[in-house]
DNA sequence: CTAGACCTCGTCGCTAACAC
DNA sequence: GTGTTAGCGACGAGGTCTAG
């Protein structure tokens, strides 16, 4: 026989006579005529170079040859069955799975300790490794093999599909008491004036080091600007340089608000309008149907809803 | 009940045009 | 250069009918 010409769709056939005995009763199990399947038997017997079946009376019996082949063709069919339908769920209790993320430490900080403790309790075998966002592009962590990235709402390729997480407003901060807000009359929690907003040193997040972020396009708009001394790729490096210089930073409202307690900062509200960002987890359509990764997609859904909850004016 | 004759229609492979 | 889509013809699977 030619197994290259040789049409594997016969063997479902074959299989369903070897059950059976009958072609009539061989088509009604595989949803085909008589006439189809004494045709399929046809083209069988010449592709195999066997009779295969010899008629008695009003059965089929099976030649020596076919009976060879009843067993281990019917394992194969299940198990081409089984592999074909894939995974069809996942037990995070008692499956594992390796999960690569990207996000910046603003994610690491306020929603990856959750998902640690959910993980500690109800998924002893699922790994995720958490790298940080350095991209030209969003789209890159993913193209990079990341099974999903945390970040902010882009317009995405056709091949990603992205869902809203939670959003975030910036708000301005600065170390406890610093000597160039609290001269120039700013009161914790109250609107930073624009005048010391642009006099003072500013700390930017930015992974790619540029030192300019979206609020300088704001701050343009009403004819001033400010000046970018000293750029980090994480929010925490943010955070500590203001605590410890009197510089002062815009930050996503949730990570200051985590911190603020933690290195002594006072929060202000911006002196210009900027507008919130949306946060959204962002993942390839070729993951879409993946229990493991819905499963994952589900907890980050589960465990950011807190973050939304979070009050945009500081205390 | 099987299997051959004949018919219909879907699929496959090839090519060309087009988009990226 | 590569991938996608449309158009076309050839082929074959599966249907009905029917003889054995």
């Amino acid at each position: 026989m030619n197994f290259k010409n040789f049409d594997l769709n016969l063997l479902r056939i074959l299989a369903a006579l070897l059950k059976t005995g009958s072609t009539t009763r061989a088509g009604q199990q595989i949803g085909l005529s008589q006439p189809a399947v004494s045709a399929a038997l046809a083209r069988l017997r010449h592709a195999l170079n066997d009779p295969l079946f010899v008629r008695q009376g009003r059965n089929l019996i099976a030649t020596e040859y076919a009976e060879t082949l009843r067993e281990p063709l019917i394992d194969l069919l299940d198990q081409t069955e089984i592999l074909l339908k894939g995974p069809e769920t996942f037990d995070p209790k008692t499956d594992g799975y390796d999960f690569l993320c990207s996000g910046s430490d603003f994610f690491g900080e306020l929603l990856i300790p959750h998902l640690a403790d959910h993980m500690t309790q109800h998924a002893p075998l699922v790994r995720i490794r958490m790298q940080a966002v350095v991209a030209e592009t969003y789209a890159d962590p993913l193209i990079n093999g990341a099974d999903l990235a945390l970040l902010p709402a882009a317009p995405f390729p056709k091949w990603v599909e992205s869902q809203f997480l939670f959003q975030s407003h910036f708000i301005v901060i600065a170390r406890r008491n610093n000597p160039m807000l609290s001269g120039r009359g700013a009161v914790k929690s109250d609107r930073i004036s624009l005048d010391a907003f642009c006099a003072a040193q500013h700390v930017l997040f930015s992974p790619e080091g540029k030192f300019h972020g979206y609020s300088d396009a704001a701050l343009l708009d009403t004819g001033r600007s400010r000046t970018v001394a000293l750029t980090l790729p994480t929010f925490s490096g943010v955070g500590n340089a203001v605590a410890h210089s009197d510089m002062i930073a815009l930050m996503p409202h949730q990570m200051a608000q985590y911190m603020a307690p933690r290195i002594g900062l006072d929060l202000f509200q911006p002196p210009i309008v900027l507008e919130p960002i949306d946060l959204v987890m962002a993942w390839h359509q070729r993951t879409n149907n993946s229990p493991a990764h819905r499963w994952l997609r589900d907890m980050i859904t589960l465990l950011s809803k807190p973050l939304q909850a979070l009050p945009s004016r500081p205390a």
